[in-house]
DNA sequence: TATGGTTGACCGCCCGTTCAGTCAACCAGT
DNA sequence: ACTGGTTGACTGAACGGGCGGTCAACCATA
């Protein structure tokens, strides 16, 4: 959460290890990415690495380990704080487009490393807890349906529909563009709350989207998120 | 387009080794990918496949190249046959959406591969070839905006709210699945014209999307890209 | 016999992983 | 306070496999 938590105490070797690597699979890839390289911007051995961490595979799974970790905490904190079906639903759009401003490269691999690879027991952990995350997600979207804000369907696809649009996020965003991630998160809860969403409860309702507090909360969880996995050992 | 074009007439080995070569790209991406598996699977030398491409990359860039190709003819036959910039846009999501049935390797490997590597002058060109096309989505955009049928906004981030939804499919997309991609693109069409619509549009019109014609159109659009490529050369 | 597709052996590099060994901190017991 | 022993972080060199790319030789057909 480089831009939000400032939080400078000096990492442990272990977490900065993660870091860097974090960063560099989501720039090249995790074949692209070589421990040698991660080493040398740390100024450590190669060695180093791998005596914190069993396997290259292993630190990836770990890195998804932990970004599932943060989302699900995330999740479970607004959902602990809202209760109102159409104010869950939004308050889920924000957070996870938030993320791509406050968990950027994590969020890039988790998106790109963790579809293929069908095969692998490590990785097939967090791909598990994954579907477990978005069976949660699916809940919100038909309890949501029931109130009447959103149009029957199937959950699933709505879910894929809400994910698609956010998730395209990682392919394009820069922190510098002329678009706030807040603007372009307004944007897709917008679209999507239209796009999915019953005639009565669009017309009945003039986006609670920008609610402050909604904002406030969603940012409070995600810091919260965050806190709860600084204490995390090997 | 394995699965709508019945052409059974046995590729050249050049096709064939660029089909074999894009399917386990889709798999494992360009890294995980060893020329010489695809060898193997084709019952041929690896040094075949170097005497037909230059190089690995080169092969990864031809396969980018003809699939930029393929979506901008798509689009140029949509855009000569169609007029009205609604069923334009519908058009294009309904085209974006089928093309992860009849293309999907490489619509999987285009999504990937193409989004990294900033350098490499073989992709850029690629790349740069998918800007124009996007700006053509743009202008479609646009003439929408100016018809009345989208809200007026940031055209480029509507653009990506689009490509957004659609894209994601090859996340997820199986063709086993329960439901038929003509069904999830209707979902797709009628969710962001909804979500980015004016509100007279909306309600103005109740789906036009399953109009008969216009599947039909798109479908007949995808077939005519597909064989103003079958002669290409090296 | 010339041409162009095809082969398979081979090179060289990259990179994940291993491992023996160094160094510093800490913790006895005397 | 001195000593010896244990632990754990860290190193650096070496190993070994994998893979992209090269090349000389080998067909087959015209």
């Amino acid at each position: 959460m480089s831009s939000v938590v400032v939080d400078e105490r000096p990492l442990p070797l272990r977490a900065r290890i993660q870091q860097v690597f974090t960063a560099f699979v989501a720039e090249h890839g995790f074949r692209g990415t070589a421990l040698g390289d991660v080493a040398e911007r740390l100024g450590i051995s190669k060695g180093t690495i791998l005596h914190h961490f069993k396997s290259k595979e292993a630190l990836l799974a770990r890195v998804g380990e932990d970004y599932i970790d943060r989302r699900e905490r995330e999740l479970r904190q607004i959902l602990r704080r809202v209760q109102d079906p159409r104010e869950r639903l939004i308050a889920f759009i924000l957070s996870i487009t938030l993320c791509h401003r406050d968990d950027l490269d994590a969020t890039r691999v988790f998106g790109r490393e963790f579809a293929r690879y069908a095969d692998s027991p490590h990785l097939n952990r967090v791909r598990e807890r994954r579907r477990g995350y978005t069976h949660t997600v699916e809940e919100v979207i038909v309890a949501a349906m029931d109130a009447g804000v959103l149009c029957r369907d199937e959950p699933s696809v709505v879910a894929l529909q809400i994910f698609g649009m956010c998730n395209w996020t990682w392919a394009w965003y820069q922190p510098e563009g002329p678009l706030t991630i807040e603007q372009i998160a307004d944007r897709y809860v917008r679209t999507l709350l239209r796009g999915l969403g019953t005639a009565e409860a669009i017309a009945a309702e003039e986006s609670v989207a920008r609610s402050a507090w909604l904002r406030a909360l969603v940012a409070e969880s995600a810091a919260l998120a965050w806190q709860g996995q600084a204490v995390r050992e090997g």
